[in-house]
DNA sequence: GCATTTATTCATCGGTTGATGATTAATAGC
DNA sequence: GCTATTAATCATCAACCGATGAATAAATGC
């Protein structure tokens, strides 16, 4: 007579094991792989485009871990947005700190801007994926108007500091409203190139490309650099004359 | 003996009248209502964070009033996206038109910038909240992966072409690729700009208010014009050198 | 003046969502 | 070797979500 058991498991989903698993050398860490999962939802499609089934699913993983782990759905979207912060704001101030020191009193706008540059977009340009989907990530809460603001100072404003020390440095005569409206000029611009939305593409019918971070590395510096010192450099016509506005007319007098 | 009548309405909320309602003066457009309410919400919370229900409630009508005019709820977002692009759109071709037209053979990029921007800086500095919240769901749209750039694209590429034709002709020795590639930055930093996001009050101190459109317009187009200017002329000293850029040197080294 | 169209609310449906308490199994501490 | 803790799944809940067909009332067209 044959033993009862389950003859079929029935379903294509088999069930999983539960309980505690083997402290195996090859057993994943499903920490990282729920926030791995959860980086890529939430690049993608933002907070709340993202549900914690969806990134259970991908990360092979019950939903109630996600809990166990992040407690609410928005923990785990802070510890996703804080991960990666961690590492590369520690590469910028070195960065920062390397030129600086380097350069000595030939300090430059553009040097110090290339510096603080080069760590992301060294990070961008060597294509892993998991790094271009956290810089998506940035643009979107810098953009998001609700809690974006906040977060994003939380975050990057002690870097955004160091640059900022930096650039007063190389810009003495730089008033510091010039110097944070400039910088949030940089900001903008940089977010958006990093955040691959496919809107160059299609406006240029194909000659350039988000991906195309070389491009963006050799442009971005010059050109930041350059406002910068627009703004904040005595010009030697007068700064006011150098700001005179075009004034729309009316076309019908 | 007394009539029988609903005695108390019983809920705070009273029923509202069904069916069509009378011709009034004084009735209100519900379409423009429902655009208002959802524009609102989805400037602070994107497509994902809004429900149709609080749209509804905001505007005072029933839930499917919203799908008899839109359909589906990703169709009033399209709708509340094109309203006031069309608006926008028609002023900044005028303003570019007649900007190349006065300036004649002394185009500049500054001038041409200043004319794209004006338009829309002119709108954020009036104070209406309507349009603050508009420029702040642009922000959000040109910045979201999945869907953004495409939205942008049919919806603004006419306009920045235009633009871009007479930066050509402010700077004829600008290739296509720097050309692109600067509008991109300039997109970046408008947006964000526009978006209201609280970050630079923060960074700042309080020193800089998001809400301060006129320190923006005063800086936003010597700004960019100086950036699309170090690209796009040749250099004196030349291209290649005027973008070295500095090396990372290994600080154990 | 009657029939059709337009504009609105009502009632409700099936599916999804974030969250949680119960259960199971392995490890760590003493 | 026993107990407490940690790490995982299971089963399920109440709330909410977008959508839709029916009902209702005014306006419009002929």
């Amino acid at each position: 007579m044959a033993v009862k058991r389950p003859v079929k498991p029935k379903s294509v989903k088999q069930r999983a094991r539960r309980g505690r698993p083997l402290k195996n050398d090859a057993t994943p860490d499903m920490r990282e792989r729920i926030l791995d999962a959860a980086e890529d939802h939430f690049s993608r499609h933002g907070f709340w485009g993202v549900t914690i089934r969806e990134v259970a699913q991908d990360a092979k993983v019950d939903t109630a871990l996600l809990h166990y782990y992040f407690d609410t759905k928005r923990g785990l979207f802070d510890a996703v947005f804080g991960r990666r912060a961690e590492v590369i704001n520690r590469e910028r101030i070195e960065s920062i700190d390397v030129y600086e020191r380097e350069a000595g009193s030939a300090i430059t706008a553009e040097g110090v801007i290339n510096a603080f540059l080069q760590p992301i977009l060294e990070r961008a340009a060597q294509g892993d994926q998991r790094w271009h989907n956290y810089f998506a990530l940035i643009a979107q809460v810098n953009n998001t108007p609700a809690w974006g603001g906040e977060t994003m100072a939380r975050t990057f404003d002690p870097v955004i500091h160091r640059l900022i020390r930096a650039l007063r440095k190389a810009l003495p005569d730089a008033t510091e409203e010039d110097l944070y409206w400039s910088y949030h000029f940089l900001s903008g611009a940089l977010t958006l190139s990093l955040s691959q939305t496919g809107r160059i593409d299609r406006l240029s019918n194909g000659l350039c490309k988000s991906s195309d971070f070389e491009s963006i590395g050799h442009r971005m510096a010059p050109f930041i650099a350059s406002g910068f010192e627009r703004l904040c450099k005595p010009s030697p016509v007068g700064r006011a004359s150098a700001r005179q506005t075009h004034r729309l007319t009316d076309p019908r007098s």
